[in-house]
DNA sequence: GTTCTAGAAC
DNA sequence: GTTCTAGAAC
């Protein structure tokens, strides 16, 4: 099995519970969700439509954001549609798991790559870190970087289908011309707009971005605990002393990603 | 996607 | 001299 294909395959199975659980997270009956095989962010899933899940769009429709777009546009609203319902379930799913292993939650980026490396339409989901040993390439950080132009939002996709149509056209066009530059644009910091001369100075940056994220947000864990507990102090006529309800939860060790399948 | 490597950048 | 990128080959 070709690599570029790898995620059509999926979605043509009858029966995704027989993929590896390594692969597949979740599904629906129009939907797949897996993991992304080289994540660029501690969390990083896939969601791809199923082939059959809406007919009469062929498979071939179903190839890209570009070949979707360029056919019945109602039927292509209906599958963007159902992609982001499931994204925002997902959504959801990882903010808890973000509370459970980190004790925050911080932002998740839904999209779509206009000039795809695989096959078969794949909406990214993904947390706003892009933190992870996968992430080594300009190509990777720029075909992810928010404000490039490159990852194409999902809302974004979503209003282009109840603008003026010639913009929905001009949109529906993503010609490789117009994207491919932009991922030799300059290293830029998401958070902050700095400019990095390359990879390795702008993942430590990266690091240091995510320390002062996870140490803001202590504090203002160590803040809400204060504040709740100078509420109950006051509130209590009878002492009972230190009922230790400050304690932070556990923290997990991040685990590493599953292994498999191609980005 | 990975590996290899020439040559640019430091 | 070492680090890093980017293109070719796979």
């Amino acid at each position: 099995m070709s690599n570029l294909t790898l995620l059509r395959s999926y979605a043509l199975k009858t029966n995704p519970a027989s993929l590896p659980p390594s692969v597949l997270f979740s599904h629906t009956e129009n939907t797949l969700t897996i993991y992304d095989a080289y994540p660029k962010s501690i969390f990083h899933f896939l969601i791809l439509p199923r082939t059959n899940a809406f007919l009469p769009l062929s498979v071939f429709d179903l190839t890209n954001l570009r070949t979707l777009l360029k056919g019945n546009k109602e039927r292509a609203k209906e599958v963007i549609s159902t992609l982001n319902d499931e994204a925002t379930k997902l959504k959801k799913e990882i903010e808890e798991e973000m509370v459970n292993r980190y004790g925050f939650k911080w932002d998740i980026w839904m999209g779509f790559h206009p000039v795809p490396s695989m096959e078969h339409l794949h909406l990214h989901v993904l947390s706003a870190d892009l933190r992870s040993p996968s992430m080594k390439t300009k190509k990777h950080y720029n075909s992810f970087r928010p404000k490039l132009g490159f990852f194409q939002h999902i809302d974004d996709v979503l209003s282009w289908f109840d603008a003026e149509p010639s913009y929905f056209n001009k949109m529906s066009e993503l010609k490789k011309s117009k994207y491919e530059p932009l991922l030799k644009e300059n290293l830029t910091c998401f958070r902050c707009d700095a400019m990095f001369k390359n990879i390795p100075t702008l993942k430590s940056h990266l690091e240091e971005e995510w320390n002062k994220l996870v140490q803001k947000e202590k504090a203002k864990h160590a803040k809400q605990s204060k504040r709740r507990r100078e509420t109950e102090d006051a509130k209590s006529t009878t002492s009972h002393g230190d009922s230790s309800s400050g304690t932070p939860p556990k923290r997990q060790k991040l685990e590493s990603p599953p292994d498999d399948v191609t980005s």
